[in-house]
DNA sequence: GTTCAGTTCTTTTTT
DNA sequence: AGAACTGAAC
């Protein structure tokens, strides 16, 4: 029996039509990942393709990598040299190859959106719009979405004629493109834009990409944009062996410029297209099933499928109405406990990350173990972004953006004055920020501050000198930098709880260089930022650990899980104020295809929660159940919907919040065991959040009072291995243990962190 | 010229 | 509840 006979035959059809447009039009949990894997897998070793000629897009690093580790299983061989990632990194890895000919050097960076804000900031300042009439947030989202639609600045200023208001923005979007280029740097968006227009002036390299793929596969079709379907069909352009497997039911990214008619209209698009249709989900139950069916029954323009399943009926969903926000997070948590279920079997989603916290605490007061996914992004995070603009300045002189960061962090004295100085002399020569720092002693009216500067950038040439060496790694610059600049230093004095956390984040940082230098066998400090900089959060999430998994809709996207609490289900709240009061219909049902995706990651057990008071903004809202949940049939939901109010309204004082863990010393020591039965694969552990990207402030480590290794010691680590101690430095807060791994070889580290064990 | 403390305004969702 | 901005003290 062949691998291919354990698929379904609309499944099998798929798989073994090779050639030509196919549209596979996949459901729920209707096995698409196994099509796509069993695809790639038959291209290979049934039709002779080289694994070469294959390019498998994916919506996640995580999905594209469990995609190639699957595949990996049922080819055997071959399988690393598919290329298998997202868009936005196959872009990456083209232009780093041909940037050069659209006036860009190789080394470009890449700027995530906090970025994005500084520099359209001084955009503005420049142009001398007044902020409040020009917000930094609306110009950037005008700017992504023209060039999500390939518009370019030039054809948007040429567009916009007459309106007064429009022209300002055609200007700020053309100054702020050219900053970009100054800087040697590309946003998320120009990466897939760059590429196309690579593609369109330069035939060349166009056809050799055509020749590379002659069998592209394209997961999460619904929720490309027009920049990417055009990427699309340039690489098909000359074969046509395109397959693309997607849902409309589950198109969400609608406000990131995913368009819905690419999915729609494909048929259009490539004529003589084969449509397949995936209805048999294998995923949820029965009961599970009806509810998501009546949701998305109310949604309008889509294309006509009907999900089912062989699966057992099972339980009811259910849903339930809790006064405030606080008793619905304890609910859930609480019902989490009392369930046979593993953590890891247990997800709990809503609609927004703010709403992450109030579980988290109900968590971590019940001891129970999770991870978060999203929230405020690790990379995003100061200290982190802080140290990344350190190596970014080191990697490309060119990134200005970068040297501002840090050129005052840690503080040596140069302030607003000095900068904005330096900065008109820099303008006004033509230098990149940089280059105007190197020239110091030139700028009028720096004094004092000349010699602090070229401090600054003494230091870096010092550390570019230091990278030519092959045997000096990036996890040692990270360490040298932290060390040298006074970083370290100047965090040690914000305060211990502060102190710690950050520390833990850049550990991790390190820890995250040390496995790149691993995967790598020339590790590069250029690859290493992009790597960085192109991770999602999901492509973080490590699920080898029994935890509960708290996020956001829209992470949950590709992802199931045995128990689904779906939480928040109020009307402004899911679906949004925002979506409810469009014009727009598609809005909403944009909303509602996001419910039915969370429905539909829930295989056996799904209860949806509500709260009729939430704190939003500060403020107390108040709000009715969801329309989504009104949209299933009472017949089909086991519900406790409260009665009306009557009067009193409570106010939210009586929410006790001297329970929770802020602020309270010693958290860690809190309650280490108790846990209700069945829990025994976790009884050892406190609730921690996983190291990130949780939030910290409630976790101090405390330093040892002894360490149960010594020198000489052979010990072991969660991610190094084994290994001999080498040296133990007490160094104030913590013991800083220098440990020979067999594999990984000398790492400094924590003790508090690197919870080494004594073997 | 720099830093700190009090003020306002703000948020859906993310590669 | 939190971040970003503005005005006063060092």
């Amino acid at each position: 029996m062949s691998i291919y006979d354990t698929l379904n035959p609309m499944q099998k059809e798929a798989v073994l039509h090779t050639e030509g447009p196919l549209l596979v039009l996949a459901g729920a949990g209707s096995g698409k990942t196994r099509v796509l894997t069993h695809r790639i897998a038959y291209l290979i070793e049934e039709k002779g393709v080289n694994p070469w000629n294959i390019l498998a897009i994916t919506f996640t690093n995580k999905a594209a990598g469990e995609m190639r580790e699957r595949v990996d299983r049922l080819v055997g061989f071959g399988a690393d040299s598919i290329w298998v990632s997202t868009f936005h990194s196959s872009c990456v890895r083209i232009l780093r190859r041909h940037i050069e000919s659209l006036g860009y050097t190789t080394n470009f960076t890449i700027y995530d959106s906090d970025d994005q804000k500084t520099l359209m900031r001084h955009v503005l300042k420049k142009l001398e719009l007044d902020p409040k009439v020009y917000k930094d947030r609306a110009m950037l989202g005008v700017i992504s979405s023209s060039k999500n639609e390939l518009i370019t600045a030039a054809e948007f200023e040429a567009g916009s004629t007459g309106d007064f208001r429009q022209k300002k923005v055609a200007q700020v979007y053309k100054e702020y493109q050219s900053q970009l280029k100054k800087n040697n740097a590309l946003d998320f968006d120009d990466l897939i834009m760059k590429t196309v227009q690579l593609f369109e002036s330069n035939p060349e390299i166009l056809n050799y990409y055509q020749e590379r793929f002659k069998y592209i596969l394209v997961d999460e079709y619904q929720d490309t944009n027009t920049a990417q379907f055009k990427l699309v069909s340039l690489l098909a352009g000359k074969y046509r062996n395109l397959c693309v497997v997607g849902d409309d039911d589950q198109s969400i990214y609608k406000f990131r410029g995913a368009n819905i008619e690419n999915i729609l209209n494909f048929e259009k698009a490539y004529p003589g297209a084969v449509v397949i249709k995936l209805e048999q989900n294998y995923r949820s139950s029965q009961s599970i099933l009806n509810a998501a069916n009546e949701v998305i029954r109310h949604n309008r323009g889509r294309k006509d499928k009907t999900l089912w399943t062989a699966n057992e009926e099972g339980p009811l969903v259910l849903f339930k109405q809790f006064e405030n926000a606080g008793e619905e997070a304890d609910a859930i948590v609480r019902d989490i406990l009392n369930s046979a279920a593993d953590y890891q079997d247990c997800a709990v989603l809503y609609r927004t990350n703010a709403q992450s916290r109030l579980i988290e605490e109900k968590c971590l007061q019940h001891n129970v173990p999770y991870r978060m996914v999203g929230g405020v992004n690790f990379y995003q995070r100061k200290e982190i972004k802080d140290v990344l603009a350190y190596l970014k300045t080191i990697a490309n002189g060119r990134d200005d953006l970068s040297a501002l960061r840090v050129i005052n962090v840690p503080k040596r004295g140069i302030g607003a004055t000095s900068l904005s100085r330096i900065q008109a002399f820099a303008s006004e020569h033509g230098f990149g920020i940089y280059d105007a720092f190197c020239r110091a002693k030139a700028v009028p009216g720096l004094g004092k501050a000349a010699d602090k500067v070229l401090g600054f950038t003494a230091q870096i040439e010092d550390f570019r000198d230091r990278i030519q060496e092959e045997a000096y790694s990036i996890h040692d610059l990270i360490e040298d930098v932290l060390d040298e600049t006074g970083y370290l230093k100047e965090l040690e004095s914000e305060g211990e709880i502060e102190y710690q956390t950050r520390l833990e984040n850049i550990e991790e940082l390190i820890n995250k260089a040390v496995s790149f230098e691993g995967d790598h066998e020339h590790p590069d400090l250029n690859e290493f930022l992009e790597e960085v900089a192109l991770v999602a959060d999901v492509d973080r999430m490590d699920d080898s650990e029994n935890r509960v998994t708290l996020m956001t809709l829209h992470s949950a996207k590709g992802l199931e899980f045995p128990r689904v609490y779906l939480s928040g289900m109020e009307d402004g709240l899911f679906p949004s104020m925002m979506s409810i009061s469009s014009d727009d219909k598609e809005d909403v049902e944009e909303e509602r295809r996001l419910c039915y995706v969370g429905i539909t990651r829930a295989q056996k057990f799904l209860m949806m929660t509500a709260a009729r008071q939430r704190m939003v903004n500060g403020e107390t809202r108040y709000s009715k159940v969801s329309r989504f949940v009104e949209e299933i049939p009472d017949h089909l939901l086991d519900s406790n919907k409260l009665e009306p109010r009557l009067s009193s309204v409570r106010s939210n004082t009586d929410f006790d919040d001297s329970a929770l863990p802020w602020g309270k010393p010693s958290v860690r020591s809190a309650g280490v065991s108790s846990f209700g039965p069945g829990k025994n694969a976790y009884a050892s552990k406190t609730a921690q959040p996983a190291s990130s990207p949780g939030f910290g402030k409630a976790f101090t480590v405390e330093k040892a009072a002894s360490l149960d290794y010594k020198e000489g010691d052979r010990v072991s680590h969660i991610k190094f291995g084994e290994g001999q101690v080498m040296e133990i430095k007490d160094g104030g807060r913590d013991y800083e243990v220098t440990v020979h791994f067999e594999k990984a070889g000398v790492k400094k580290m924590f003790a508090s962190f690197a919870k080494l064990k004594l073997l």
